[in-house]
DNA sequence: CTATTTAATTCGCATACCGTTGAAAATATA
DNA sequence: TATATTTTCAACGGTATGCGAATTAAATAG
């Protein structure tokens, strides 16, 4: 365990009012105080250290608490925007997406590279991730020095701490440091983060957990990710290692072990429609649930009888992780929501039915159909939450 | 979050020093200094502040680090065992279990009562418990006015930091504040716990898991129950409740849902014996395992079935665990285990099966068959941790 | 122009940690 | 036996932190 002394004291209560201010807009002093329960005083001097920091600006104009404001007028803090700027991005098996946000984690620039990378030589993705970052940065005016950090979101097992690639859909080989490799190429320190867990802190960040400290969100994409949201923060496994729910087993059928992933990854949906032909090529080019959608709504039968059992195999995991987490909200995301009612439908139906009694109503679902750029905001978030945690101060008094 | 200051700070380092001299036994005070990375001097301080409270005794005896010993002796500090008394329980179907403890966790006395005590109203269950634990603290030769704290751990959905228990097979009502009820009746600070976070503790603190921060163990009883050792704390979930592993759904058979419980729970194991006849006595008295075992190894082929089917569904269960959390060690426990052979050689091997390749060799399984004591010992111990947590000097000075 | 109200800063205090120094308690050596 | 050596531990001074009370700042109301 970390030994408590006065450094970490001060660091605690600096990503406190940082984090406040973050959410909370424009804010004064007093509300920081009122809302953290540290004294003003306290208050006055970390926000003096994070505005000499240069972290933080006054604004003297938004006083509008009140029409009958009397006494001396709040001056509001809010982040600055140019404190810091990083590069989220997600990566999928046909595209590649980047932000460049700042400090606030609005978007400044997008980029979409609609190119299928999967099971290509490491070098060649890295090659195209590393163009792509810069030319994200390029298109949002800035230069790569003026980036602090870069996130990467990609599908798989990945180890946080030591940004290892455990395993990847994506990647033909196993425990890639890709971390490293990214850092040297880009000489930017690089992040690597599951897909899910940054779509995790998107929403808590600016989606729909932004009311809760806990919650679960489940990704159904190519892979299906977890992400656990335990005390505002992101739930790592033992070993920082993230979840692949496709892995978990829902039953022991008469052709072995059926995995998740057999019944609900994306492939297996739509591989069961023949393998060629123009819904063949839609898929290779990554636009496979768009066309699903389509069908499904012209009735195509076996495409429904797929998506119905994904639904149950889908609901019947939720359920058994709301067993597990008891978590206030599940927040479904995932090219898969695309397959519309006949998937929901059976999902809700297996959720309702596979939740035990005595957990009904605990937990509410939400599905989502955020675009991908939201994906990369949050492995952005993600960079953003380490940049909010170091030390900025080497740990200088606050003057 | 809580605000830092310089208490919370003080009760941190405390906290970290009184656990590393509960765990490292008689221990110098330069060593805890390189254990804590404390200073000397700080170690110094809170050490002496311990010895004021009575928490820990100075031992001048036992310095027999080295033959060669030259310098001045180290004085080995100890936990005082006369600082506290609690009460550990564990309340089951069949039969009640206290143990009375001191300080340090070492059972002072302990009481077994065989009664069957499933859906009875909880007046006559809270009277049973209460005779229980008086009759233990008196068996230890105390008073009820010297026990600190009384903890019980009992099975099913229990909100730890609420007292409530929102659902147990041995309470007919669900939503029992059954907390408050005890603390009423003995006129003691009362709380109740899962029972199988209180064997996870239990294994942490003297068990098969002292030496690991993070670990997960399953609990095999009457129900099955699920504890999770996070960074050397109990996960409890996003409420604090206990986790219901019976409530996992294992498929959808025809029949409809098939959950865990149904497969591998004590009762459904045994259930399918004639329900008549000694065999249907011993269950009844809470010895249907001891009693399956005899039959087993007389090879019953209906037991071995069910226990084969009941191993099964278990190593799914574990792999699904492991898929999620990824912990180093499980620990497998309770009354289950006794089902020998035939039962722990369809778990292991349903569990290769269902692992995932990627976290093949990850966990590693651990079988234990303690007894009940030490269940109600993990109680006590619950108990305990609360008590070094709680601010004995209610902040003042450290003279 | 003065009184009032609210916001934010300044000042003094208490606490906690740390590094250094020095005292205490034992052994080793002359 | 007397002195040196080694190790443990407590005492002193320095610095950082947060808090409460008093003070200054900036606006409105009368």
């Amino acid at each position: 365990m970390k030994t408590a002394d006065p450094e970490l004291m001060r660091a605690i209560n600096r990503l406190n009012v940082l984090d406040t201010i973050r959410r909370h807009g424009p804010i004064a002093r007093v509300e920081i105080s009122e809302r953290t329960q540290l004294s003003t005083t306290t208050v006055s001097a970390i926000t003096a250290s994070l505005l000499d920091d240069g972290l933080i600006l006054p604004r003297h104009e938004g006083d509008i608490r009140n029409e009958a404001a009397r006494g001396r007028p709040r001056v509001m803090l809010e982040l600055n925007p140019d404190a810091a700027r990083v590069v989220g991005a997600k990566i999928a098996a046909n595209r590649l997406v980047f932000v460049v946000t700042d400090f606030r984690g609005d978007v400044l620039s997008k980029l979409t590279l609609p190119i299928r990378i999967d099971r290509q030589p490491i070098g060649v993705i890295a090659d195209l991730v590393e163009d792509g970052v810069r030319r994200c940065v390029v298109d949002a005016g800035l230069s790569l020095e003026d980036v602090d950090t870069v996130c990467l979101g990609l599908p798989g097992v990945i180890e946080h701490r030591t940004g290892q690639i455990r395993s990847s859909p994506i990647f033909r080989d196993t425990n890639v440091d890709f971390a490293s490799e990214m850092t040297a190429r880009l000489n930017t320190p690089t992040i690597v983060e599951s897909d899910a867990h940054a779509i995790t802190l998107a929403h808590h960040w600016f989606g729909k957990a932004r009311d809760l400290e806990d919650m679960v969100l489940i990704s159904l994409e190519q892979t299906l990710g977890l992400g656990v949201l335990h005390d505002n923060q992101l739930f790592r496994g033992a070993g920082g290692l993230s979840h692949n729910l496709g892995d978990l087993v829902l039953g022991m059928g008469p052709r072995g072990i059926v995995r998740l992933s057999s019944q609900a990854g994306e492939s297996e949906i739509l591989g069961e429609q023949p393998a060629s032909g123009r819904f063949a090529e839609a898929i290779r080019l990554g636009r496979g649930m768009t066309h699903a959608q389509a069908l499904i709504k012209a009735e195509d039968n076996t495409l429904i009888g797929a998506a119905i059992r994904a639904g149950e195999a889908v609901g019947v995991a939720i359920a058994n992780i709301v067993t597990l987490f008891a978590p206030p909200r599940v927040i479904l995301v995932g090219s898969s929501l695309a397959l519309g009612e006949p998937f929901l439908d059976s999902l809700r139906n297996a959720y309702a039915l596979a939740i035990p009694p005595s957990l009904k109503g605990v937990a509410e679902l939400v599905f989502d159909d955020s675009t991908d750029d939201f994906w990369a905001q949050g492995a952005a978030a993600v960079a953003l939450y380490e940049l909010y945690e170091s030390p900025w101060n080497t740990t200088g008094p606050a003057l």
